[in-house]
DNA sequence: AATGTGACATACC
DNA sequence: TGGTATGCCACAT
């Protein structure tokens, strides 16, 4: 992972700019970045998000339907959803409840 | 330079 | 309502 490839990079500051007890998708994040159609290398960005020296609320992240799927790439599976509750956000059957409720859309919200 | 791949998204049976 | 198929693009090898 190099520090300059800027798409991780970017993809990185936007995920940590989701305000806690929020959430928003990969394909959102990668809309937002201007390339829409490449929301899978959000998720392999997240990937690498744990060798990155600054925290990656990576948590913060689901699928379109709101669903858990990179649980599985946690320290734990449980951890996921774990942090999420901890922020208030309900976690039922792996995915996000009111799921477009707790939605924060960086292109709305950033601009 | 070419090929494989993935924590997605959408369309279509 | 749910599985399958396909497009997609940046990164690794």
């Amino acid at each position: 992972m190099k520090a300059h490839s800027s798409f991780f990079n970017d993809v990185y500051e936007v995920v940590r700019l989701i305000p806690q007890g929020r959430v928003t998708s990969y394909g959102a994040i990668a809309k937002y970045l201007g390339t829409a159609k490449s929301a899978r290398m959000v998720g392999w960005a997240m990937n690498g998000s744990h060798a990155e020296t600054k925290p990656v609320p990576a948590h913060r992240v689901v699928n379109s339907q709101g669903l858990l799927t990179g649980k599985a790439h946690f320290a734990t599976p449980d951890r996921m959803q774990q942090l999420l509750e901890k922020e208030g956000i309900t976690v039922q059957d792996e995915s996000v409840t009111e799921y477009t409720k707790h939605f924060w859309d960086p292109t709305t919200e950033l601009g």
